[in-house]
DNA sequence: TCGAACCCTCACATAGGTGTGAATGTCAAG
DNA sequence: CTTGACATTCACACCTATGTGAGGGTTCGA
């Protein structure tokens, strides 16, 4: 597979595959005229790569936590301390995130709700301003 | 409550709630010195506004989020067909991010517990390399 | 054999969030 | 009155992810 494929089925422009690569979070091998030839995996570590970036994670994490879970095998004895250390560091943050997003995809979804019950009243309600209960994303850090 | 207090109580940089302000993300009244004059709410708010900005949101998008779901009340007609699309997008968007962020940090917790059980192989198993789970971040997207 | 479509590397440009500092104003305490 | 802590605005600089294009090779079908 070359690099227009992956980045077809990946919806990944070219340049930032090979930006992937000179991060260290993507490897190919090269075609004889020096191509590069992704494995099929390749396809769902991009997807992975991007989702991860889209959430706010930065390479160098995300260089960090992918080889770790890379392949099919875990290298238990690869891992320092300090590797280790990282990994809990970042596995909270994430809680952090998810738990912030879900709290506010709640509350979009909670007045996109309110917004689309006001527009066809099928179950009435006092039309304009709502009150209660508070659709308010302040209480989530 | 001036900057500097709300600045100490966040963990956020003067120079980040300026700019917070600059982007339309955070109000503050004004002292008759001109100094900027926090609420209590401001804090969760920026707390708020820091997870979402961590979570990958910009902010331009949090300004278009905030508001709507910022105070007490709904304003459930000030909502035009395009916010509502804006939000029903972005809440997808969070969708993805919150299934691509537990993915994988289920899959680093699932990292960890092996590691940690090799280590101190209470529960005996064979050292170095395991196989199988296959603790794989692959199908995440 | 020519052209189109693909690949390569290199390199400069952009945008958004943030760091940092200059030049200045305000206020409380010595 | 001065000093020090805190505030103000303005502006340049940085990093990272990404856009874009130049200059040039490879492959393949017409």
């Amino acid at each position: 597979m070359r690099i227009g494929e992956l980045s077809e089925c990946t919806g990944t422009p070219r340049r930032l595959l090979r930006y992937y690569e000179e991060q260290g979070l993507l490897v190919a091998d090269r075609s004889p005229n020096g191509y590069r030839d992704y494995d099929e995996r390749c396809v769902d570590r991009v997807l992975q790569i991007r989702g991860l970036l889209e959430s706010g994670l930065s390479t160098r994490i995300i260089k960090q936590i992918l080889p770790c879970l890379g392949g099919r095998l875990i290298h238990v004895t690869g891992a320092s301390d300090e590797t280790i250390a990282t990994l809990e560091r970042e596995r909270d943050r994430m809680r952090q995130r998810i738990e912030c997003l879900t709290r506010s995809q709640e509350a979009i979804s909670g007045y996109l709700d309110a917004v689309l019950r006001h527009r066809r009243p099928a179950a009435g309600r006092a039309a304009g301003t709502i009150a209660e209960p508070s659709y308010d994303l302040a209480a989530t850090a």
